[in-house]
DNA sequence: CTTGACCTTCACACTAGTGTCAACCATTTA
DNA sequence: TAAATGGTTGACACTAGTGTGAAGGTCAAG
């Protein structure tokens, strides 16, 4: 598939495409006339890569998980480098901090959300009666 | 106390903590001199608005949940305006999104390293034998 | 009273990621 | 063949957040 269709089915801009093609994250082979030519499963990645972003990671070190990421359960390359690996212990790490701040913070914010529906639902049962 | 202890202790630079009072996260009141002075209550609240940062939060949306944070459990104020709680539901459901895109992907690099550790294991192993 | 540490504001610069536009090429369709 | 659609590169702009430095005020210690 083209650019276009991948952009409406991963639902990202064009622009960000070419953007994580300039990073090393995604690149396509090339059809004759020069256009960009996208596998299906890369649906999944462009959505994936959007994720990651969205969630505060920045594409240097995507590109660096990808990789990994991309091989079959428990398979890994016999060069793999030590540096590598702390690189992937210590975003590993992150992430885990990540996830911990923004549950902490999703949960607060959905104690609010219930409180407010409560209160909201006694003030209209009080202003039917 | 003043701005270089809560950067100390709450691991943040004073040109980041100054930037969140332009934004209205944080803002101490001032001394004689124009010196800012925080509670320390606020090293807690510097280190959250540093981590949601960091998970992709942008400062306007910390604004505005924020306040909602820091109100005690189930205490809603009456002036509740249905918008800021659409904002707050999209909010929820954006982070439980994150969330679940980190978790899967932090899964996936843990197994990675388990499995990079293994094959440095057996080798390490097959060398001394 | 001067030095040093810390504070103030202001400003310029930089990275990351995206928007947008210009100028042009390719393919299809009326 | 001309218009519409969608692709190409390149450049410029913008936001968010942070780094950094200039020019100066405050205060405690030597």
């Amino acid at each position: 598939m083209r650019i276009g269709e991948l952009a409406k089915l991963s639902n990202t801009p064009t622009r960000s495409l070419r953007y994580y093609e300039e990073q090393g994250l995604i690149v396509p082979r090339r059809l004759e006339n020069g256009y960009r030519e996208y596998d299906p499963y890369l649906i999944d990645r462009a959505i994936q890569i959007r994720g990651l972003i969205d969630s505060g990671v920045p594409t240097k070190i995507i590109a660096l998980i990808l990789p990994c990421l991309d091989k079959p359960r428990g398979i890994v390359p016999d060069d793999i480098q030590p540096e590598l690996l702390t690189i992937l212990r210590d975003e590993r790490d992150k992430m885990t901090q990540r996830i911990d701040f923004l549950t902490r913070n999703r949960d607060s914010i959905a104690t609010y959300i219930e409180a407010a529906d409560a209160a909201l639902a006694r003030r209209t049962a009080a202003t039917v009666a």
